[in-house]
DNA sequence: ACTGTCTTTCAAAGCGCTTTGGGTTGCCAG
DNA sequence: CTGGCAACCCAAAGCGCTTTGAAAGACAGT
């Protein structure tokens, strides 16, 4: 069924039904429940693809993944932001199209979502130090916000967590413990939140007199057994860590094991600090939160970004806006005072 | 640039131009490559909403992600699969319709997308006991795949791993090893999956002469907070097990914590197998594989279901395929003799 | 009765591509 | 020289919708 026969099995013009069918106001209010009525006996829906190509719209925004051939560290984190994204996409009508890209076709798959225009808008995760991909996005005139930030942060839309912050008051707290050999096991380094949140644990540092020590920062994927690795490496290297400061509840479990198997008990023995994004299936609050933790939901942040981006789709020419969240601290179980040897 | 203007540049017509395009032979080579020059100087891309249009197809695939008011607990697991799928899909020229639905709302959102035409083809992921979606699938006649498998999985295409005899094998092994109070930390009891371990784990103790325990039988969202209230509750109550059996590694990580604020020592005080899904950012293996595991890529899975699905939409009048993967068990450290009272 | 203004409806022109159903050439066999 | 056959190329007809520009009808004001 489309909309010339429903037209036709109406005694109507294809207008008239199109725009009963869109809400026009140009359609008598007795015809358009006539309309309605038919299209909905009939199961009628329109068309997408037809509707784009004549509307010139896509209706559908894009998430592009680089795949980097090791890690895919975006994993757990980008799947809860991207249900977050979904819901309001869902919502407001707009389709999500997921693209797969190996790590060094990010800007072919760009300048092609551009050119066969399949998207309207695109949505940017986790920034890397002078992302080329802001430079490229704003040379094809295509809509597009990014989770995160980087360089001078002007001139393009974004949203972003208070990461120096959050990682100087978590440095601040465990330093207020009587901590002082504090491990940072982060993120990868090229990512900007990983040096921001370096930042904000040396700015800590500095301001108490504590220098960081080298060998205890780490950086790399986000994964369990990065934490399990180097903490590892770590507490039985020369110089052991009392505390741990980790950039994702991943992390830090990798840490709890390599700890839990040299009898280290946390919050006692050894105290330790992540980041939590509150992903849905590694909730940090049963029993108490487990972790002492910095927290923004990830998800939360998936739903406004997608509101932002579709704000700034549908009114392109607004001034580039920008939000930054504030971070809380919870205090958890796996920090405690540090032990005096 | 579009074709016309693309064609007036070459004093050719549209025909041509398309058909020099899309490597059909009724064009001199001498002619195509001229076509293919000037398209790429021009940096000519065929508008995707006019081609799919004007072919029929809509190049895309859909995943339909219900969200069920809690859990979603699927996420881990799906972003990985998610990733599978979408390396396929992007080398054979899919887009990948990624879609979020209110639970309620999947039969809806699979008769929008079958009457709208957007995509050509759908994908279904862990299906519960009779499920509905396949009959509706049937029914819509939308080519589909089902990463898992329901009732008596036949007239439809699906893949799945051999999730019974898995979790036979795996109880085995404990049993094995001498124990007999063997916990079973399981997914949701609607699912499928589900069902099928928690038959595998029956069988193998039934075969032993051994009853299973209904108070070390648990079944919920798979999740850290899951695993650590259910063991929590397991080892403190009566009769408390000595080995677990869960069906996740994210499961097997929240017993683990459980068993760590106990002082109990995996591998020697108690005993924990999971199924491993390989995910990539809970890589098992570092140094020698942390849980004893029946494993099988995810990921492998969610490549492996997009050939067969786009094959299908390819060929939609191939009788069913059906493929099941049978699963490895491999030792870790988490598992080890009874302990003797 | 005539003009002007609204309201309601419509025919037809796109949107940018693919594909059908011919045309032209040029060449070779008869 | 003719007919037949490839090899190339083209004009035009869709695909199913939205939207423009106009017509038709109703009604009020003059």
């Amino acid at each position: 069924m489309n909309l010339k026969e429903l037209a036709a099995a109406l005694n109507l013009s294809q207008t008239t039904v199109s725009r009963a069918l869109n809400g026009y106001p140009e359609v008598r209010e007795e015809t358009r429940a006539r309309v309605l009525a038919a299209a909905k006996a009939a199961h009628y829906a329109p068309n997408s693809r037809a509707r784009r190509l004549a509307t010139g719209r896509a209706m559908t925004i894009g998430h592009v993944i680089p795949l980097t051939g090791r890690a895919e560290m975006v994993n757990p984190i980008f799947a809860d932001f991207l249900i977050g994204a979904g819901e309001v996409y869902a919502r407001e009508g707009y389709d999500l199209l997921l693209s797969m890209v190996t790590d060094g076709d990010t800007d072919k798959a760009f300048r092609q979502l551009a050119a066969n225009g399949s998207v309207d808008g695109i949505m940017v995760q986790a920034p890397q130090e002078d992302d080329p991909r802001i430079a490229l996005l704003k040379e094809l005139d295509l809509p597009f916000l990014v989770h995160g930030r980087t360089g001078d942060a002007l001139g393009y839309n974004w949203l972003d967590i208070a990461n120096i912050r959050a990682f100087r008051r978590a440095t601040d707290f465990l330093l207020d413990l009587g901590h002082t050999r504090i491990a940072l096991v982060n993120g990868q380094a090229r990512f900007d939140f990983s040096q921001r949140r370096e930042r904000g644990f040396r700015e800590a540092l500095a301001a108490r007199g504590v220098s960081p020590l080298p060998h205890l920062m780490a950086n790399d994927a986000m994964t369990e057994s990065f934490g399990y690795l180097s903490a590892a490496a770590m507490l039985d290297g020369p110089e052991p860590p009392t505390a741990f400061l980790a950039s994702s509840v991943i992390i830090a479990i990798g840490i709890r094991r390599a700890a839990a198997d040299r009898g280290l008990r946390l919050g006692r023995d050894l105290s330790v600090i992540c980041h939590d994004d509150e992903l849905s299936y590694l909730n940090n609050d049963v029993g108490g939160p487990a972790f002492t933790a910095t927290r923004s939901s990830i998800r939360a942040a998936g739903r406004r970004c997608a509101e932002m981006l579709i704000d700034l789709i549908r009114d392109p020419d607004q001034p580039p806006k920008q939000e930054l969240w504030d971070v809380d601290l919870t205090v958890g179980q796996s920090t405690g005072p540090c032990p005096t040897p």
